[in-house]
DNA sequence: TGTCATTTAATTGTATACAATGATGAAATC
DNA sequence: GATTTCATCATTGTATACAATTAAATGACA
């Protein structure tokens, strides 16, 4: 039994899909008043939900200024991959010697996932699976601390891939991901560390060319998808502003 | 020109300190009103520091409970470890690549340190310095994120410590420190890895024994240290609760 | 017309108020 | 005397109010 997430939780995770499905782009404000009304909640939880996305490198807060979408250093980005190879060698060698039938079935199954939605031209979607298909691995380490930090670098890359990548091509991702995964269940650990060096320094490679296109959207436009109820909530237009109205929006579960 | 820290940043610093010092122990409640009135802040700014301090799982939070220093499991302290090698692996492998004579210098200085706080019995500072060794370590890295990431498990590992650990003996970790220093200073990356692997095995290997002593001292004694200005809590004494009421936190178990 | 100073609006920083929830202890009943 | 029930208290969850600071807009002046 999953705990129920909190309000907190959800707008967490539809903040943080936003980012890494590049809905929201580095540089992009996030004013907190705005954001609590999206989600039906008050700046003080919304400022809960941005220490954690701060925490996590996603976003930038503190500055007195409103929360921008994090726009990382060439720096930045070189570090990321380099702590993400040596967390992800230890992921596979963990996995590998905790492997079982369990793990393959789920791993086939997001495979699966990942090449229907490269079939589709799902972009954020590939995007999003692409990344979950680390995390996924991570988990299967059995090693909760090492699934954290694995996620927490894999959401930096994402961010990273926004700022410097070149458009996601989700061919070649997932036939990596394929080959990784037979070379795990054939309990190869070199071969399997070998894939997974070979991947990410493909991925990281992706970190060359820069495509700096600004679409000035409004926040409610690019966060829609993600708040509760999919549609639109139907954001006041008028900039004057009137009574300050709460739109309630219910747990549907 | 470092930035000052701001409030947040010093109650978050002295509450770690306080934690990894083993002032505050497992299980220890801290709530939060009571720790604002010491720090001389509101609730609000409290469970800022308590959010910061939760992510890096050295308190526990969210249980509508006061919030508790973290009582890591045995399952805790395995993954830690397990991380802590791959991350410190990395560390070892950057560090000889990017040695510098200040370097040196400034794990030398630390290493004095040591020894003095060793050669003096003071258990807290030693504990604490022993911790910064790694830290600095990962800092010579040039990679923030590896850095964070092993500040992040080193805290984590203090708290183990505290739990599982036989009482800290200083002189071993410190002559442990000597040869790492001088393999890496040497150039010899597989020497200085095999060091640091046996040494952090070492420190894992201390986490067998359970030492349960309860000393119900009250939060302002067991903090006091770490508050700014030394003993005086509060900034206006003279009211009716001149030394402000402190219950017992007990330690259960 | 361009630049600079001043005002205005927008946004965050912090504190406090109120509601909700769980812990604690007392009283009543068997 | 033990147990259960209920009231009270302590503590956190959430929202809002106010202060402080920054970004933007306006207007004056060369």
């Amino acid at each position: 039994m999953t705990k129920k997430p909190s309000r907190i939780d959800q707008a967490y995770m539809a903040l943080k899909s936003a980012i890494i499905e590049q809905a929201l782009r580095p540089g992009d404000k996030l004013p907190e008043d705005e954001v609590g009304q999206l989600f039906s909640m008050s700046r003080t939880l919304v400022r809960q939900v941005f220490s954690r996305l701060n925490a996590e490198g996603l976003i930038e807060i503190g500055g007195k200024r409103p929360a921008t979408v994090s726009i990382p250093s060439l720096d930045d980005a070189v570090a990321a991959f380099e702590v993400r190879q040596a967390l992800e060698r230890e992921v596979v060698s963990l996995v590998i010697k905790r492997w079982t039938r369990e793990h393959e079935a789920t791993l086939e199954a997001h495979l699966a996932k990942e090449i229907e939605a490269a079939k589709a031209g799902n972009a954020p979607t590939s995007i999003r699976l692409a990344g979950e298909f680390h995390t996924l691995l991570a988990d299967m380490t059995g090693n909760p601390l090492l699934s954290r930090f694995v996620s927490d670098v894999v959401s930096r890359c994402s961010v990273i891939l926004a700022v410097f990548g070149r458009p996601h091509s989700a061919d070649c991702g997932v036939h990596e991901h394929r080959e990784i995964i037979d070379a795990i269940a054939a309990g190869d650990a070199a071969r399997a560390w070998e894939l997974m060096h070979h991947h990410l320094g493909e991925v990281e490679a992706r970190a060359l060319i820069t495509s700096s296109e600004t679409s000035p959207r409004s926040l409610a436009d690019m966060l829609s998808p993600y708040v509760e109820g999919g549609s639109t909530p139907a954001p006041e237009p008028a900039k004057s502003r009137g009574r300050p109205r709460l739109q309630v929006i219910k747990d549907s579960r």
